[in-house]
DNA sequence: TTGTAGGCGTTATCAT
DNA sequence: ATGATAACGCCTACAA
C-alpha cells in the first residue's frame, strides 16, 4: 500500500505552507499565478486527492445529497422512484452536486444512513413516499437536515417541502374513463398503508363510483407483481362479475394482467385494466397498459431544485411549499 | 440546531476520560461493569452518536461495503444486478456489515465514489459487469481496495476474484432447446461491447448452430426494452423468415416480444423467444418468458462471502478465484 | 499574497 | 481498569 499523499507533502514539495495548498484547492483565485501552478503541478505529480472525511471533519460541506428509497420484492429501486431519482440526480449534477441512493429496507441500512447524515456526509435529502416514517422525519427535523418529500407528508406535522402528483384527479380520470368506455362493475385494487397516495386514489375511485350510482368494491394488495396476481384471485373469488380493474400502481396492474390471463379472462375484452404511474415497462407488456402517468422527471427536478433553494439561504426562495403536479391518462391496449 | 454531542461531553458527564468512553463503545469488555453502565446511561441520556467521519479519520474501518452498478435506460438499478445486490447485502447484514450502492452512470458519480473509497469510507467493493473499466480496476488495484467482480474480468490482467454464471453452457442450453422444439431459423439478438458474457453467449449460439448445420444470424442491441424492439425490426427487415429468437437478456427479450406483436407475429406459434437472466418480471409478461436462469441470490452471496474472506486475513481463505455458477433453463410460454 | 496556531471528534499508544 | 498525549488531514481565523 502506497503511503497516503497528504496536503502536507504537497506543501513541502511545492515549497509553501499547507494553507496555501488548501487555498489552491478551495480559493485558487486568491493565489499568485506562479504559486498556484506550482502547487497544481505538484498535486498532479503526486496524484494528490484531498481526503474527503478530513474535509468534512474540518467543517466543509459534502456537496452531496441523498435519496431515500424503499425497496420492494420486485425491485431494489422501484421503477417509479428510479425515474425521479434519475431526474433529480441529473439536476444536481448540472449544479455540480453529487448524490447517492440509500435504500431503506431494514435497520442496518437505516443505521448507515443515520451515520452519514449526522456526520455531515450528506447535505440534504429527498425522501420518497414509503419512507416517511415519523421517527425518521423527526430525527431529520431535529438535526436541521434540509429535506424534500416526494409524495405528501402523511402527518403534515413536520412542515417539510413536498412534491407529489395530484392523485385524486389522476384516479378520477382513470375511473371516469372506464365508465365512459362502458364498464360498470369496476373494482379497485388499492394499496396498503395510510399513505396519502393510497387514500386519495381510493377516495377518488369511491367518489366517482358513487356519483354514477355504481358499487365501489376494493381489495388491498402489496405493491408488487405478485400482489396484483393475488388481488385478482381474491376478486374472482368474491366478485366474479367485474368487468374492469383499476389498480393502485402499474406493478399491481401488470400482476393483475397475469392473474386474469391465468383464469382465462381476456384483457380488454372481458376486463379492462388501468394502472397508475406509467413506468417504462408498462408500454411493453401485453396488452400494453393504459395508465395514469405521473411526470417523474418533473417531480425529480422540482424536488432537487427545491432542495437547493432551501439550502442556499442567500437566494430568494420562490419554491412552493407543496407542489402538486397534474397527471395524464395514457391510453393503450388494456382499456 | 442543537449543539453536537461529542465524546468529550459524555466523558465529562460520566466523570471519566474520553478514552474510557471510546472503550465503552469499542471494547466494552475491558471496562469495569459500573463504569460501563454509567457511560452507557450518559450516552443514552444525551443521545450521543459517535461521529462517523471522525472515527474514520482516526483510523477505524467503516465496516461498509459498496456495490458499483451501471444504470440503463429502463432502470436505475437493473433487476438482474438488483437481485444480486439484495442477496449480497443481506449477507453483509448478517455479518454486521453495511453496504451501499453506487450507480456509476457518469463522471460525477465516479468522483463521489472515488472520494469515498480513498477516504476510507468503503472497506471493499463488489463491481458488476458493465463497470469493469480498465481505469477503474487499475485505480482500485493500486489503492489496495479489496474487490470482487460479478461477471468475469474482461482483461484478467488485474487478477481480481470473480463470480459469474456459466454463460456458454447457459446459452447452449437455450439454443439446443429451440432446435429440439423444431426451430431452424434461429436468430440471436446479442449484446453490445466486449464483455465476456456477450462474447460467450454469442460463441455458444454460433457453435450450436454450426454443429447443426444451421446458419447463425445475429444482430446487436442495447440491453434495454427498446433495444429489443429495434433489433426485431432490423431482423424483420433483413431476415424475415426466422422462427425463433434467442436474446442476450430478458430485457431485450421482453422488448422483442413487443416488437414481434407489433408486426403481427404470434409468440410462440410463429416465433419462439428465449431470454437470459430470469428476472422477476419475466414470469409475468405475456407470453411468460422462457429463459436461462442465473442464480442471482447465490452469486450475490458468494461475492459477499468472498469479499469478507479476502479482507479477513486471519482466516484461511478457501474462496475460489473464479467461481462459475451453473444455469438452468426455465421453460414458460414463449418457447 | 502567504503563514501560524488551533480545532474538528475520534482512536492508538504508552503510561499509570 | 483508566488516563494523557499525540495523531488522523483538513480548514478557519487571525496574523504577517
Amino acid at each position: 500500500m502506497r503511503k497516503r499523499v497528504t496536503i502536507e507533502m504537497i506543501a513541502k514539495d511545492a515549497g509553501v505552507s499547507k494553507m496555501t495548498v488548501s487555498r489552491a484547492i478551495n480559493n485558487p483565485e486568491k493565489l499568485k499565478r506562479g504559486t498556484l501552478i506550482r502547487i497544481l503541478n505538484s498535486m498532479k505529480k503526486h496524484e494528490y486527492k484531498p481526503r474527503f472525511v478530513a474535509r468534512i471533519l474540518a467543517g466543509s460541506r459534502s456537496n452531496t445529497f441523498g435519496f431515500i428509497v424503499k425497496s420492494n420484492e420486485d425491485f431494489v429501486i422501484p421503477p417509479f422512484y428510479g425515474e425521479c431519482v434519475r431526474a433529480a440526480s441529473n439536476w444536481f449534477k448540472k449544479h455540480s452536486y453529487r448524490s447517492m441512493i440509500f435504500n431503506m429496507s431494514d435497520e442496518q441500512s437505516a443505521s448507515l444512513f443515520i451515520d452519514y447524515v449526522n456526520s455531515g456526509l450528506i447535505d440534504g435529502l429527498i425522501l420518497f413516499e414509503g419512507t416517511h416514517e415519523k421517527s425518521l422525519l423527526k430525527a431529520l427535523k431535529s438535526n436541521d437536515i434540509p429535506v424534500v418529500l416526494v409524495g405528501e407528508d402523511p402527518e403534515g406535522t413536520y412542515d417539510f417541502y413536498s412534491v407529489s402528483s395530484n392523485n385524486y384527479n389522476g384516479a378520477r380520470m382513470a375511473v371516469e374513463y372506464l365508465i365512459a368506455k362502458g364498464s360498470r362493475e369496476i373494482c379497485y385494487i388499492t394499496g396498503i398503508g395510510t399513505k396519502p397516495s393510497v387514500e386519495e386514489r381510493l377516495r377518488a375511485y369511491t367518489d366517482v363510483m358513487c356519483e354514477h350510482n355504481l358499487e365501489a368494491i376494493s381489495v388491498p394488495a402489496e405493491n408488487t407483481l405478485r400482489g396484483g396476481v393475488k388481488a385478482v384471485e381474491e376478486l374472482i373469488e368474491k366478485h366474479p362479475s367485474f368487468d374492469a380493474l383499476f389498480c393502485f400502481t402499474d406493478l399491481i396492474a401488470i400482476g393483475a394482467l397475469r392473474g386474469l390471463r391465468k383464469r382465462g379472462f381476456d384483457v380488454p375484452k372481458d376486463v379492462r385494466v388501468v394502472g397508475f404511474d406509467n413506468i417504462h415497462i408498462s408500454e411493453y407488456v401485453f396488452p400494453s397498459l393504459t395508465t395514469v402517468s405521473q411526470d417523474m422527471t418533473l417531480m425529480g427536478e422540482i424536488a432537487a431544485r427545491t432542495l437547493l433553494q432551501i439550502m442556499d439561504e442567500t437566494q430568494p426562495n420562490d419554491s412552493e411549499k407543496h407542489v402538486k403536479l397534474p397527471t395524464r391518462l395514457i391510453i393503450r391496449e388494456s382499456a
